[in-house]
DNA sequence: GTCGAGATTATCT
DNA sequence: GATAATCTCGACC
């Protein structure tokens, strides 16, 4: 399967190509213009790091495959997996710009969000698209998201991960320069206790 | 436009 | 019980 070929080599050589390409849920559709990789068991920011859990255990599994995960308590966010399988490798896509669907997505994101706000960062990408945890773990050839490659190849900038402690030194960001959908850089503030 | 801080809950220890 | 691959809002420039 192409999909399989694609996918199954190594995040941070997946990512930058994931940059223009296009992925579909229902009648939603963007262009994927930012992404992080994650080379799983070996990179202390993945949550594959620690081994296989509940959880993470799509990202074990063959490239391909869609890994939904919940976080702050407010937010999903959709990565696609990489790499051979049991390596846990995957990318999370970032930000895209609305293509197709844009009435649906906002319906789900309110009036509020300019165009090319609709899908900027993680969180608001799979609530555009209507991603949610029982997504997790389908396949990206037969499921309810598709993906399509790029036609033409596109510029691409990198640097340092968003909201990661560790390993943060490694360029493993992925954009389009120009896109006005790609989330600004903001250094990661530690949450402080609560009241 | 940038910056700082609070919200809120699934998941793991 | 602590943590977290984030978002939004209000204050300020």
């Amino acid at each position: 399967m192409e999909c399989t070929a694609f996918f199954g080599r190594p995040a941070p050589e997946v990512a930058p190509e994931l940059l223009g390409s296009f992925v579909s849920a229902g009648a939603v559709t963007i262009r994927v213009t930012e992404v992080e990789a994650y080379t799983g068991i070996t990179d202390p920011a993945s949550h594959a790091y620690r081994g296989p859990t509940p959880r993470t255990e799509v990202m074990f599994g063959p490239p391909g495959h869609i890994y939904v995960y919940f976080v702050y308590g407010a937010h999903w966010a959709m990565n696609l997996v990489c790499g051979a399988a049991g390596t846990a490798a995957a990318c999370l896509l970032r930000a895209g710009e609305v293509v197709a669907g844009e009435e649906v997505a906002r319906e789900r994101r309110g009036e509020k969000p300019a165009r090319h706000a609709l899908a900027r960062g993680p969180g608001n990408l799979a609530r555009a698209m209507g991603i949610v945890g029982a997504t997790s773990g389908t396949e990206l050839w037969a499921g309810p998201v598709r993906w399509c490659p790029r036609a033409e190849p596109v510029e691409a900038c990198h640097g340092p991960r968003v909201g990661v402690n560790s390993a943060a030194e490694v360029a493993w960001r992925f954009w389009i320069p120009g896109e006005r959908s790609v989330s600004a850089y903001r250094k990661h503030t530690p949450r402080l206790r609560p009241r």
